[in-house]
DNA sequence: ATCACACGC
DNA sequence: GCGTGTGAT
């Protein structure tokens, strides 16, 4: 169903001119896009056993020569060992090259430090020849271990994991499983080095340099070959210009945001922790009073048992598809008018949360060099284009309530001579719906710099919109939400806490209003149904297998994939570009300020003072102009300064 | 390992 | 709709 609650139809006839941006000229037919799939991974029969292979050792005065011989080529794929997952707190423990398929070469470097600093010295010429295309398979964790040590890859890039990426989406891309799936090859196991993951497994650095040789020259030569397998289908699934224009210079990009990370104010968590530790065993005692028992109050089962076994707060309590009671916030929520006990088990639920994950985690997750949070960027893993973070996940810092906004204060500047900036899009992705739809009315109220949620109510309830009420507009604002997630009409209901009747009252004005919306998402599954996949304006292409399906479960969550990964993927796609064009400006202008975080529609600078002035308007500028939207929907950017996020904000 | 929950956009 | 982290089981 779409976001009124009605199935989609088939073929309404509609000849889809309002979609006509996701089926472009070079509109590619439906056959090309599901060739050159490798057959599922049935066991490889290729491994290193039984497999022609060359690699070499190389180390000492063989260096030389080696690193001769690479300047010569064009096109080298590259790996690094280390001794530690997080690139940020890594030693070298060696480097493979391969430039020929089934020959490769390990260079092992030493743990004393100044010794590998000798050894990398060699190889400088050959990091800074800008003729030379790296290859490799998450190239970012490469030349971020590099760059502490003081070096960066100087030519161009192609990262195996991204190719991989944009040509599946939502793929699995362990190199393993790609050696297995398009080469038919089993590299050698991770685990036959250093053993078993959990707390027992082993360092890179304590192998048999012989072992390491064999199992990161092969990854070096299987790297290689994966790449020749995967450039031809860039270009047969029609994804080469996300992926050249995108993904790939992204890289670099998030590798130096990662090097710098962001200081956080310790002093400032640690009293916040205190407080509430205080707060939350406060409404923890509360609660226990109120029910007459004391219990494991973090447990939700312990809790749903309480609630409505014990003290019978609702007879037809919710339960969750395991059978236990649903105490969700939502669900809570509407008891809490007549239960004080339910504040307290919210407040409860604010503040345990808040401690835990933010203000007593980040302290620890500080690196040892910096002292500073570097978290990490997955470049391929969000389905629709978005990057996550995680070690820490910045993206999910509080800002809704009260007490939650206040950890942003614990993200700082620098040092005195810096300040946080903070450029965030104004609802780019409604902007993004309005100009792909073509809905005039939706056109319009961007056009002419209208508050989108009020000028929707206005139009849902047929009022002016200085008649626009509170809660006119609380609602409205819901139904704008439920467009982007392609959500139905008892989503909207259950959202609001209202009527199945009163939501589709609501949703009826707002389909006269907005018929452009309605045929966007009917043209859309309708392009889904027929192509088996949509697109970004960029072109980025997320598959639907599940699109024609005779479930009806299945085939409806496929529908809201194909109605929200346009929207969501062209803002990701956005600011991606930016993100790259801003990188670019402040390296050519050298600017010492530094781009550190990404939020999906939100940037952050630690930003010189002297520099302020100047680069405000050059960040605002590049997301602005970064993809132009049709329809004359203008994007708009702002931006604010201060010595903390919050502040910033 | 999986679930429920809660945080963000 | 898309994610990640935590604590419980």
């Amino acid at each position: 169903t779409d976001l009124f609650g009605n199935a989609v139809a088939a073929g309404k006839g509609s000849p889809k001119p309002a979609a006509k941006s996701f089926a472009p000229a070079q509109d590619p037919i439906a056959e090309i896009i599901n060739e050159g799939e490798a057959p599922p991974s049935l066991p490889a029969p290729r491994n290193i056993t039984n497999t022609d292979h060359k690699y070499h050792l190389i180390q000492g005065e063989a260096i030389p020569s080696f690193v001769d011989q690479l300047m010569g080529q064009t096109e080298i794929c590259f790996d690094t060992e280390t001794n530690n997952l997080d690139a940020n707190d890594a030693e070298l423990v060696g480097m493979s090259f391969s430039f020929i398929p089934g020959e490769a070469y390990y260079v092992p470097t030493p743990a004393d430090q100044a010794e590998t600093q000798k050894i990398l010295l060699q190889f400088a010429g050959l990091f800074n020849n800008p003729s030379i295309k790296w290859v490799g398979q998450n190239l970012k964790y490469d030349m971020l271990v590099l760059k502490w040590y003081g070096y960066e890859l100087k030519g161009s890039w192609f990262d195996t994991m991204l190719a991989h990426y944009v040509i599946e989406p939502d793929g699995k891309r362990s190199m393993d499983m790609l050696s297995t799936q398009f080469l038919g090859y089993d590299p050698v196991p991770i685990e036959d080095l250093i053993g078993k993951k959990g707390k027992s497994q082993g360092n890179m650095r304590d192998v048999e340099i012989e072992k390491i040789k064999d199992y990161a020259a092969e990854d070096a030569d299987i790297t290689l070959q994966l790449k020749h397998a995967l450039q031809p289908l860039l270009s047969s699934k029609v994804v080469e210009k996300v992926f050249y224009e995108v993904e790939n210079p992204l890289l670099a990009v998030l590798t130096d945001m990662e090097y710098e990370g962001i200081k956080v104010d310790v002093n400032f968590l640690n009293d916040y922790s205190l407080e509430l530790d205080k707060d939350a065993k406060r409404s923890e005692e509360s609660v226990y009073a109120q029910a007459g028992l004391r219990f494991n109050l973090a447990s939700p089962k312990q809790l749903g048992e309480v609630l409505f076994e014990k003290l019978q707060l609702d007879p037809k309590a919710k339960k969750t598809k395991t059978g236990q009671y649903a105490t969700g916030e939502d669900v809570l929520s509407k008891l809490a008018h007549q239960n004080k006990i339910v504040e307290d088990i919210l407040a409860f639920r604010e503040l345990t949360k808040l401690k835990s994950t933010y203000v007593d985690s980040l302290p620890l997750l500080r690196n040892r060099k910096t002292g500073r949070v570097h978290t990490s960027y997955a470049q391929a893993v969000a389905v629709t284009g978005r990057l996550s973070s995680n070690n820490p996940n910045l993206q999910n810092i509080p800002v809704r309530t009260e007490r939650g906004r206040e950890i942003r204060k614990a993200f700082i500047p620098r040092d005195e001579n810096h300040v946080l900036l903070s450029a965030d899009y104004s609802q780019i992705e409604l902007r993004i719906v309005a100009a792909i739809s073509g809905d005039p009315a939706m056109c319009e109220a961007f056009q002419q710099g209208k508050d989108i949620h009020t000028a929707t109510a206005a139009r849902v309830y047929n009022v002016e919109e200085k008649d626009v009420v509170k809660e006119m507009r609380y609602k409205a604002k819901s139904v704008n939400f439920g467009i982007i997630y392609g959500q139905g009409a008892f989503g909207l209901a259950d959202n609001l806490g209202i009527s199945r009747t009163e939501a589709k009252e609501i949703i009826d004005n707002y389909k006269k209003q907005f018929s452009g919306i309605q045929r966007y998402m009917d043209d859309t599954v309708n392009f889904a149904r027929e192509h088996g996949y949509v697109q970004t304006l960029v072109g980025r292409k997320r598959w639907l297998r599940d699109i024609n399906s005779s479930n009806f479960t299945v085939r409806g969550f496929a529908e809201r994939n194909a109605i929200n990964s346009p929207i969501q993927g062209t803002a990701a796609d956005m600011i991606k570009l930016a993100m790259v064009k801003i990188h670019q400006v402040f390296k050519e202008n050298k600017f010492r300020s530094k781009m550190i975080l990404q939020v999906h529609d939100e940037l952050v600078f630690d930003a010189v003072k002297e520099e302020v002035d100047i680069v405000k308007p050059i960040i605002l500028e590049c997301m602005r102009q970064a993809l132009p939207l049709p329809n004359n929907v203008p994007v708009e950017a702002e931006i604010g300064s201060g010595t903390n996020w919050l502040e910033a904000h």
